[in-house]
RNA sequence: GCUGGCGUAGCUCAGCUGGCAGAGCACCUCCUUGGUAAGGAGGAGGUCGUGGGUUCAAAUCCCAUCGCCAGCUCCA
């Protein structure tokens, strides 16, 4: 007899042999019927496992999100199965779940087409219709080896040769069979909607000195309606996607005669780069950051004291001669703000000095990553640098931290992530150091009472970091703060900074790197997907337009815009000799918040007909009220 | 960088079994003075990314090159 226990601490008692399915059949329909795969010991199993003995089991059903990686990886091997009907002499390597879908890397005699992709997903469907059962068994690794050697599965037999598995498992559907953990679903027709999507290439085992393999991405849910939200959402992110919103709202341009990854704000842009920057500005004076500026090149010598030269080399732009001395362009601002800190001696009351600028740098990224204004070869961080004592290094973390959740905030960022991320492999730097200031970050996470994920090896190569990621309107999730702590580059092997403490001798402060934004660059791009192009109030280039509705009216729109700009809003008039729902069509396409419609009636009783982008009426008002509704909108950040 | 796809007017794209380079929007001129998502007419605008080759003839076929796009962490 099996004694099965079940979660709720419930036991059954089965003849040996009982399946997994049959024991949620035992159960109830609905569980059976929604049954996915099952969890005997902790370890996933098919629904027709047989349990023998004690066991505990779990039944994981199509309403448990884990479910649909079993799901994906099911028709991961389908999605096989389909090219090898097709294209028999493809060889295959892995195929496991990822988010929203799966993947297969494989390695035809030629690369797929994008007819290819439909073939393949129509041979798919032929496959679910078929419902073959999948099946599995278990061979002894060194016949594993062999069988895979036959069927020129050089893939597999490379794997397998590395396992030291006793025996490996195979599952069998139809005409296909493919070396696999499992578990799968019972048979190929379980699947109710799965969608081949695109094929790239893709290094083996993700190795840039290995061959390139056919990477073919699939997704799959368990409703024909989830498929279709999904492909939806990607409609979506692709209308949000910022370098098209960039052109049609004439944000900013990057060109081929310049160079990849060196952007161009344009006006509209720029506005909302500069609003963003004043609000900035402000937020530090307010928190007692000094603010600096820093050049743009500097000497090579001082990127071989900080470490940058050895330990950044690949990500510089190269030397350059000036009166034969060597310079770069600088990839980092830090060493302009430790060049100021250094330009006088410090006391112990000055500190914690936190210099701040938004400072323009520039790292060479190899073609193929640049992407919009996402990831560029120029960008603007927003950054500062805080030298501190050893003692209110912690204080000042937790302080930096409230700075940064506050912040991001202002732009409707409430859903943070945060990482605590630890030292890297390429790092500079003792090990006690090391541990002493990743205690320090975690302590400062833990006193600020906030939830975090530890990056294992995920730090910077001078020290260890706190990381901070937004979520966006469409769920994803976005790098943007950063907290770094660098005992490296105020060390006596470096710049050797120091203070004189309350016993008049020098001590050594500690070095806090922060950005909120990260890079203002990625950061608008981020924004600019968030809001999907339609900026709030405050941020947005053009707050209002102002429509004559012939030209009779052009004269008091003027006035309607110079009372508005009086007040510091940023108003146009559109006076081009277009009919009103032509110019109403422009300004909601830019995205303007409101549209101010002037005519006879507007004239004569000095008034404005106000309309959202939205396409709400909010009626006719005076021009005294919409400057109030408007302010008050602005100074909330709605 | 690597693999695949794509480069045609300022923008979005058609033309690509080789045979005079097109549309819509935007731009300019004129008409129209119109009340909430495109008023009408006309005009100007491109050595089809670049270089080479095949051909009587190349946007179209071939080769090279540059740029853009997707992907290159997720281990059966």
């Amino acid at each position: 007899m099996a004694k099965v226990t079940l979660p709720d601490g419930k036991t059954r008692e089965y003849p040996d042999g009982t399946t997994v399915l049959q024991v949620a059949e035992s159960i109830g329909k609905k569980l059976a019927k929604d049954a996915v795969i099952g969890v005997v010991n902790e370890k996933p199993v098919d629904l027709f496992f047989k349990v023998t003995g004690d066991v505990k089991l779990k039944i994981v059903t199509r309403q448990q999100p884990e479910s649909l990686d079993h799901l994906r990886h099911t028709c991961a091997h389908i999605m096989a199965q389909a090219v090898l009907r097709l294209f028999p002499n493809t060889k295959l390597a892995i195929g496991p779940p990822i988010e929203d879908g799966f993947y297969y890397d494989m390695d035809p005699e030629k690369p797929f087409t994008p007819e290819d992709i439909e073939k393949i997903d129509a041979e798919m469907q032929k496959v679910l219709a078929s419902n073959f059962p999948c099946e599995r068994f278990e061979l002894p690794r060194t016949e594993a080896i062999e069988r895979c050697r036959k069927e020129k599965q050089d893939y597999k037999v490379e794997m397998l040769g590395e396992w030291t598995d006793e025996k490996v498992s195979f599952y069998t559907q139809g005409d296909f069979t493919d070396l696999c953990r499992g578990p799968h679903l019972p048979s190929t027709g379980a699947v109710p909607a799965v969608k081949v999507l695109k094929a790239t290439g893709a290094y083996w085992r993700g190795d840039e000195k290995n061959k390139m393999l056919q990477r073919l991405y699939g997704t799959a849910w368990w409703s024909k309606e989830d498929l279709e939200k999904y492909l939806h959402r990607i409609e979506e992110a692709k209308k949000r996607d910022h370098r098209k919103l960039g052109k049609e709202l004439d944000l900013f341009s990057i060109h081929e005669e310049i160079g990849g990854g060196l952007v161009h704000w344009h006006p509209r842009g720029s506005m909302i780069r500069h609003v963003m920057e004043q609000e900035w500005y402000a937020d530090h004076v307010k928190r007692g950051y000094l603010l600096v500026n820093t050049p743009h090149i500097a000497s090579e010598e001082i990127y071989r004291i900080s470490g940058h030269l050895e330990a950044y080399k690949e990500l510089m732009f190269g030397s350059m001669l000036i009166e034969e001395r060597p310079f770069r362009v600088k990839p980092m601002n830090c060493p302009g703000h430790i060049m100021i800190y250094k330009s006088k001696l410090h006391s112990y009351r000055e500190l914690p000095m936190r210099l701040a600028e938004f400072g323009t740098v520039y790292r060479f990224e190899k073609s193929g990553v640049l992407h919009g204004m996402l990831r560029v070869r120029g960008f603007t961080i927003d950054d500062a640098h805080i030298f501190v004592t050893p003692q209110s290094v912690e204080k000042e973390i937790i302080e930096v931290f409230n700075f940064a959740v506050e912040w991001l905030g202002k732009f409707g960022f409430k859903d943070l992530a945060i990482y605590l991320s630890t030292r890297p492999e390429k790092s500079v730097g003792a090990t006690s150091d090391w541990e002493k200031t990743e205690a320090a970050l975690r302590n400062a996470l833990v006193n600020a009472g906030v939830k975090f994920q530890v990056d294992e090896g995920g730090g910077a190569f001078y020290g260890p970091k706190i990381d901070v990621k937004v979520r966006d309107s469409l769920g994803r999730e976005w790098q943007c703060s950063t907290v770094q702590f660098d005992f490296n580059l105020p060390s006596s092997g470096r710049f050797d900074l120091s203070f004189v403490g309350e016993d008049g001798n020098r001590q050594q402060p500690y070095m806090v790197h922060r950005a909120l934004m990260g890079s203002v660059e990625r950061f608008f791009a981020v924004l600019t997907e968030h809001y999907g192009g339609a900026f709030p109030a405050w941020l947005s280039p053009t707050q209002a337009t102002v429509i004559p509705i012939a030209d009779s009216h052009i004269e008091y729109a003027h006035s309607v815009a110079a009372q508005l700009r009086g007040a510091g809003f940023r108003v146009d008039v559109d006076a081009r000799n277009e009919r009103t729902g032509h110019k109403i069509r422009e300004a909601t396409l830019l995205k303007t918040p409101y549209m101010l419609v002037v005519g006879e009636k507007e004239v004569a009783a000095k008034q404005v007909a106000v309309r959202e982008r939205s396409g709400k009426d909010l009626g006719v008002m005076d021009v005294a009220r919409f400057r109030e509704l408007l302010g008050e909108e602005v100074r909330a950040k709605k």
